[in-house]
DNA sequence: CTTTATTTGTAGTAAACTTACGTAAATTAT
DNA sequence: ATAATTTACGTAAGTTTACTACAAATAAAG
């Protein structure tokens, strides 16, 4: 299991700091990579606090001291989360908002990777393996992660399809039989014709599973739910990542897939990557 | 390879270097941890050597210092576990190779993070925002990402559209005129069919935009490239990276977009995201 | 309003790190 | 081989950094 991340812990205890740890925090969270060549005195000042403050804070997250702090707050870094509440603000230059943008998605991975059920993981697994048939569903946003679902799965040598279309959506889900799967991608879980079309699909007695948020209408329809908690974007400009934390948790699936299928099933994939080659340039190098 | 751990430098430069300084080395390759952890005088005594030539022997390795070493090293420790083993073996257990494939996944935009020219994303962003029409072409899996990003930019008020069809895709580039940019989104740049769109859209006068592998022929072709290096998939378990990485430079290249259309742009997005309220079922809390 | 607890800062001290300089070793040339 | 020159290394001093003890200030409780 991954141990939380440093930084994530420093933004969770945010409210429960008194006055002076906080406003450290903030420094902090705001350049954790700057805070990490910073002495405590340049800290220190940066927070307008006095040193002992800083060194205080410091205790308070289970290091030795500064020095012990900078080296845990970097180890921490590494791990791919950096600028957690760093948003985008309306003057950044390209130079600010590129690293933002990518380390606010990585910062969603994280978070994903270190909360998602496994035991989840393994049941939808199990649902695809035993699928006849499988329909990935979404709409907006979603319909790209669902295509793109398609692209992965038809591998399997399975009767896959994606459909963005809600009347078509509704009229398969009506049509669903045993072993039949509905897979619905949706970020909310509230868009009332995607729960309508679930409800419709698990009343045919298909197994509906939902990529989607805990809790949410959608989730309570599905057969198994695999939850994205990713922050809602309160801030215009970052743009909204659950999309790519819901394409890698298929790439997973499709993964948890394969490797169920075991070896014999390598030259199969084998084959559809090789049947590209001649629509392609040969490499040079 | 381009990111060198530090502790593979050290022990590759173990014979290039002078008595002390060789006996610093090997004290700190027997146990990088505690090193991270001891003071310079520590680490002095414990190789035999004075306090400078443990100093010294940091410089030659560019680190500003001890302290910098040190944070450096410790970084180098974590990289090496996480990083390193991160292929998925036919017997992992889904708690294996599930954060396996989000760690691929976070390395790889880690790395595009760091390489990535930001003038070039500003070049790229120069042409859409002046574009009178965008295209965004994709095959195979790259459709999907086309159909995000049509998702993505209809936004600003702009004629956009995604094709994942060839022919159409000929016909469009055929009739393409300046002022208008055509997306090509592919992770090998090799397929002909695609590099041949190109090229007609490139003779047609439009500009040409290359979200694609750096040297390859699709690259060649367009006006402005945007590199993306990601590793081949050699491993038959893990899976293709390069799409998560195009979507999050379509992100990074939308936020581009919004930040240059300025403050009176919000008003615009803001009511695009209300649209979708009645939609959904309200949220209880 | 006083007392008590908590938070925060000041000042002093110890430790850690770096720099300058001088000596020793090694290399090269004579 | 020995002098000259370069390179390596350590001593000592200076500077920065971090920590501790204590006091002032603030907040909470009686």
């Amino acid at each position: 299991m991954h141990s939380q991340n440093l930084i994530n812990i420093i933004s969770d205890q945010l409210p429960n700091l008194n006055k002076s740890e906080s406003k450290v925090a903030r420094v902090i969270l705001a350049d954790p990579d700057s805070a990490t060549r910073s002495s405590i005195a340049a800290l220190a000042k940066a927070a307008e606090v006095s040193e002992p403050s800083v060194n205080r804070f410091c205790k308070r997250f289970n290091a030795a001291g500064f020095p012990d702090f900078k080296l845990k707050l970097a180890k921490a870094l590494v791990s791919g989360v950096r600028f957690v509440n760093r948003n985008v603000d309306p003057d950044d230059e390209v130079s600010s908002y590129t690293p933002k943008i990518f380390d606010g998605t990585i910062n969603n991975l994280a978070m994903v990777r270190d909360k998602i059920s496994h035991s989840r993981v393994n049941q939808v697994v199990d649902k695809l393996i035993q699928a006849k048939r499988i329909y990935f569903f979404g709409v907006g946003a979603s319909g790209s992660v669902a295509r793109d679902a398609e692209n992965k799965f038809f591998r399997f040598n399975l009767p896959v399809s994606f459909h963005d279309d809600v009347l078509m959506q509704r009229m398969l889900a009506s049509t669903g039989s045993t072993g039949d799967v509905f897979f619905f991608i949706s970020h909310t879980g509230r868009t009332k014709e995607v729960v309508e079309i679930a409800e419709i699909a698990r009343a045919s007695g298909s197994t509906v599973i939902g990529l989607t948020a805990p809790d949410s209408p959608l989730a309570q329809v599905s057969s198994v739910t695999l939850d994205v908690e990713v922050p809602e974007n309160t801030d215009e400009y970052m743009p909204m990542t659950s999309r790519i934390v819901h394409l890698v948790i298929l790439d997973v699936l499709a993964t948890g897939v394969t490797l169920r299928r075991g070896p014999d099933f390598l030259p199969h994939l084998e084959k559809i990557k090789n049947s590209l080659k001649p629509t392609r340039y040969p490499r040079s190098n």
